[in-house]
DNA sequence: TGTTAGCACTCTTATAGTGCGAGTGCTAAG
DNA sequence: CTTAGCACTCGCACTATAAGAGTGCTAACA
């Protein structure tokens, strides 16, 4: 129902108040190339567009500024994605570059590259912990009272945490454990280990062990203890440098509930494959209002997934940023899964 | 050199600043209670203080502040340590209610209170990793061409990092790598256990294994890399409170110099017993030209030590937070003496 | 001689007024 | 339908003004 004009004004608009953050006026759009009529014009189609809610204005007399719903217009239908610039693309590649092997390691130099390249902070998700699978537990005695338990997933994560063991416990009592938890547990997944525990591993290890009860219970309890979430984060600060952003509650507020690792299920919508674009307050929570937050999703082999997520303010890079994604997306699934498979 | 009536003033006109963060002037300190003297005599006293370099005027009329020698000295002369108020004590207390057994856990969650209790940045260094000493050595294969080599220390901490390993090597000659290295090097610090993979160990290795090169250098590497520095942070964001702050430059480099762990000694000098107060340019990074940073070391056992700091504006609440970390050092020590112990 | 009241002066802050520039909406002519 | 023209509206920068808080200095007082 907008006419070819309108879209292109609107295209223009939005275009010119994310480079410049000013609100774009009739005359200023007027001299862009492309533009063939005149400002008088300009000024009409503008102001059908904000009857329209696709624009806004700051005052009465002042330029538009594209409202959500002109952004959310924009992302559906006027984003012309473009090829990244080489150096872009040269940055992103210099993540892989030296062949790490640890796939956190990957993740995490991907986070500051990309807040680097894009100026917006961002955050990383690394698959699901509880979907590795054990590949070695162990328990190593510290003192006479304490011991730590590892466990090492196929990816090459370690989960590490002490517990208290039984005093005077003999210290073949503890490989006996150990051989046990090993026989019967590697191969499952972090996820599946709760009900394991429980269920078989108990059973055996009553047959088996004198004292069982207190040094396996406390094991038990140690290694169901909530693991931390694989997120990483870079350019935590860049929302200092944004002009859109000054008013210091509303950073505090915003940065506060970014480093809440329990808010990112909010904040990256999970097991959402693909891009996915939030504007402003189509985010979950009330503190990312003024955000938009782009995020896609990567693959690690045929079985996990991970998530990139971008946030900057509403007026945003969105073709840059959707260009970057994909691509990093694409080459970190790629890699991930290559050092999966290695 | 300073009269009694000055060293009042310049107690009072300290406090009071600390508390309003408003140049205090003479009418106004007048009133305060204690003072028997006029505000023309006020004047006179302060003008002599300014003139001593203990006061400063933000303008020509306006009251006085103190200036980094008045912090100085009231640092130095005027702080009457005060009785922590018993909420304080337990808070404080609060940080080790529920016995948690782990060095690591203890020291994050210190930071954690003690940013809650003060409103500003708190920054802990456990103690040196490079001088835990090594309980056990292991090596668990994950894929044909790549392992993870973990340390576990005599503090329940726990070190690991993935390396390449030759491709079609023999688990057998891991299991024989394992062994030596756990023989040799059980009981050596991690700060030695550079020099003694050289030395010793090779040698060794070199008569016990076949094709122990390949493995093996890529196992030195992985484990000599830089280790994560000990440190752990509180309320990182509390800066962006402070009615000091407000420039946000000087709010990003300031955030900026504290996240980054290399200039964590700068900020922290290493190696200083007991309770130390820097005042803005006394501190070594510009960044931090406008902070104040007490820290406090603490004891764990006889041999290793750690630090707490709190970076704040220089108008911070001195007699509070020494009184706070005076107490939190001593029963940070005893806690965590107790946990090596037990 | 030290202390204090008094006073002129300074400087900040808040408020209001002014002119300029950029922008708009509307009207009327092309 | 498009556009030139024009009156009008704001925001912003600048200036002026008054109030308030504070100072330094002088002179009187105990």
């Amino acid at each position: 129902m907008l006419t070819e004009r309108q879209l292109l004004i609107l295209k223009v608009t939005v275009d010119d108040y994310i480079q410049s953050a000013q609100p774009v006026g009739s005359n200023q759009l007027a001299k862009k190339s492309g533009i063939t009529f005149s400002s008088a014009t300009i000024r009409n189609e503008m102001a059908d567009l904000e009857s329209m809610g696709f624009l806004e204005k700051t005052h009465t007399s002042s330029g538009r500024i594209p409202s959500e719903r002109g952004y959310r217009y924009y992302v559906d239908h006027l984003l012309t994605p473009r090829a990244l610039p080489k150096e872009d693309i040269v940055q992103l590649r210099s993540i892989f570059e030296d062949k790490i092997s640890e796939t956190e390691e990957v993740i995490k130099r991907s986070a500051m590259i990309l807040s680097e390249l894009t100026n917006y902070t961002s955050i990383l998700l690394g698959p699901d912990v509880q979907r590795h699978i054990v590949k070695k537990l162990s328990i190593v005695p510290l003192t006479s009272n304490s011991a730590v338990a590892i466990i090492v997933t196929d990816s090459g994560h370690v989960e590490n945490r002490v517990f208290p063991i039984p005093e005077g416990l003999d210290p073949s009592e503890i490989e006996k454990m150990v051989n046990i938890l090993n026989e019967r547990l590697v191969g499952v997944s972090l996820y599946d280990l709760h009900s394991r525990l429980e269920q078989e591993t108990m059973m055996i290890m009553k047959q088996h062990m004198q004292r069982y009860g207190e040094l396996f219970s406390t094991f038990r309890q140690a290694v169901l203890l909530p693991r931390e979430k694989n997120v990483y984060y870079g350019g935590k600060l860049n929302i200092l440098n944004q002009p859109d952003f000054h008013d210091l509650h509303k950073i505090r507020s915003l940065m506060d509930v970014m480093e809440e690792t329990d808010h990112i299920p909010m904040i990256i919508p999970v097991g959402n494959q693909g891009l996915h674009i939030r504007i402003g307050s189509e985010n979950a929570l009330s503190a990312m209002e003024d955000c938009s937050v782009i995020t896609v999703s990567y693959d690690i082999g045929q079985e996990q997934t991970g998530s990139i997520a971008i946030v900057g303010p509403k007026r945003m890079d969105y073709k840059r940023i959707v260009s970057l994604l994909d691509t990093l997306s694409g080459d970190l699934s790629k890699e991930l899964t290559r050092i999966l498979r290695s």
